[in-house]
DNA sequence: TCATGTATCTGACTTTAGTCAGGTATATCC
DNA sequence: GGATATACCTGACTAAAGTCAGATACATGA
């Protein structure tokens, strides 16, 4: 990995250089290029180029600005904000930034074979999906928090989708069993949209894993089962030695997990209608 | 392509973080590493470092050797050049180097499965295979410059090798009807490294093909048609319409790679003793 | 031996990238 | 309505990265 690093990015690392023929700065190019991208606030910009400083993405919206490339506008909905966006000859420039950096990689790509070309894409994408899944981040948060909010948004709207059947709003609102002190919610993150939740919460005097939710386009990455272990370690912290959870049978998928990961069926336990499968893993 | 250097450089991109915990400047750094890569002369070090200017080498140079990382010398066999080394305190950061970017390469691949670091590491394998592949240059050397008495002392030995005879120096010093007018000689090379080679010439009345070589580690790469593609170029330069070329039947690689690149085979054409197969090509 | 070229160095300079300490206007909570 | 927090801004600063114009010592070919 460290090979390929020293040795990619001499080689392909010159993607930067795209920037350059821009005659704009690397970091005001880059902040160009969020824009281009969707970045509609400062704020939102400062978050996508990893927490840069305020001041200094202020003062380079302002050489933006003077050139004549951004155009910045207060924000009705609050005040302090403000909105950031592309002017004719920004969008310009932006398309030159993509058309340069598209030519590096035709250039690059020139010497091989169409079927070198999809082995090269299909490593790339294989390992940038490995890459992602390894830096995701496990975080607590509150259920009631927008983003948990959103992961167990998807978890129901899927489970309506493959069920065939909805929940009301009131669905995924506020559970206060899967907060402190008796429970606990998690989502991983990755770019700032959750791909995997799930809780964990008493029940019975067990623990009881609930709403686990991974993204379809992230399954397979193993993040299930990361997932499954911190859940079952927090249902350790909160006094459990036992969990428990249901699921139904046509989620096969997960259904392999659980067992993979311990889990033995269990009788029901609990009167949940659209549940199937009961499973029970005691840790120790 | 350039989704997946968005989206690496941006997690893995802080392997150059790295080199911050040394308390060198990200620069200097590079300098040292380079030097306990291998580098040995000021000249060395700005050719890895991609054509630095010289005066900000040696002055970073002053840096480390303040410091007591490095150790200069003049260069016994030329005068104005200056050898460079690590001392034992130099040694000792570079190891540190080396390890804080070995635990940084952990880290990230920890939460991955075994089987998910395999697969991550067969596709940045393949990745960095392909990508030096698209890299490398193919261009014409006089046969008599080391590169390419290095590349045919490659394919002599291993000629020799193969068929379990050897050739005595006089076989691969210079072959006039390799070079201009009536010849080339080209080689293909990977970080300063032939990776493979071949000439073509002129023989009676039609162009040949002769010493085509390819680094053993680079087969499959598809690097072997593309020097052929050139090759067959050159000699239609040279005036002819049609190429041979003799080879022997414990190539099948190579029997394989002349098939599907359009050549037929022939009778005998020339007296070669260690020739089994004759293969010829009418290009337009 | 002289002209020319090469390898390295020094000094003076610029641009980029980034930090830090406040300041102002607006929003929000009690 | 007042305290506090937030979003953005300005000004003053630093360190790193790099450029350019010579200077110096040595090498090389005619």
């Amino acid at each position: 990995m460290r090979k390929f690093n020293m040795s990619y990015v001499r080689r392909v690392g010159a993607l930067e250089d795209s920037f350059l023929g821009s005659g704009l700065p690397y970091g005001t190019a880059r902040i160009l290029y969020e824009i281009g991208l969707g970045a509609e606030t400062v704020q939102d910009l400062r978050i996508r180029l990893g927490g840069l400083d305020s001041g200094y993405v202020s003062r380079m919206l302002r050489t933006l600005e003077s050139k004549g490339y951004v155009a910045m506008d207060r924000d009705p909905s609050d005040g302090r904000r403000r909105l950031v966006a592309l002017t004719e000859d920004g969008l310009k420039q932006w398309d030159d930034l993509e058309r340069r950096s598209e030519e590096r990689a035709h250039l690059l790509l020139d010497p091989l074979t169409q079927r070198q070309r999809d082995r090269l894409n299909d490593a790339l994408a294989t390992a940038d999906l490995l890459v992602r899944a390894a830096t995701i981040i496990i975080e607590q948060v509150d259920p009631r928090d927008p983003i948990a909010q959103m992961a167990m948004g998807h978890y129901f709207a899927e489970i309506g989708d493959r069920f065939g059947f909805t929940v009301g709003d009131e669905g995924f609102g506020d559970d206060p069993s899967l907060r402190a002190p008796h429970g606990a919610f998690f989502i991983a993150a990755s770019d700032g949209a959750p791909v995997a939740s799930g809780g964990v919460r008493e029940f019975d005097g067990t623990g009881e894993i609930k709403r686990m939710w991974v993204d379809p386009a992230w399954r397979g990455a193993g993040l299930g089962s990361r997932l499954l272990r911190h859940l079952e370690a927090e249902a350790l912290k909160l006094g459990h030695r036992v969990v428990r959870l249901d699921t139904r049978d046509v989620l096969s998928e997960a259904i392999g997990m659980y067992e993979r990961a311990g889990y033995e069926r269990i009788d029901r336990y609990n009167d949940n209608p659209h549940a199937t499968h009961f499973f029970q893993k005691a840790m120790s």
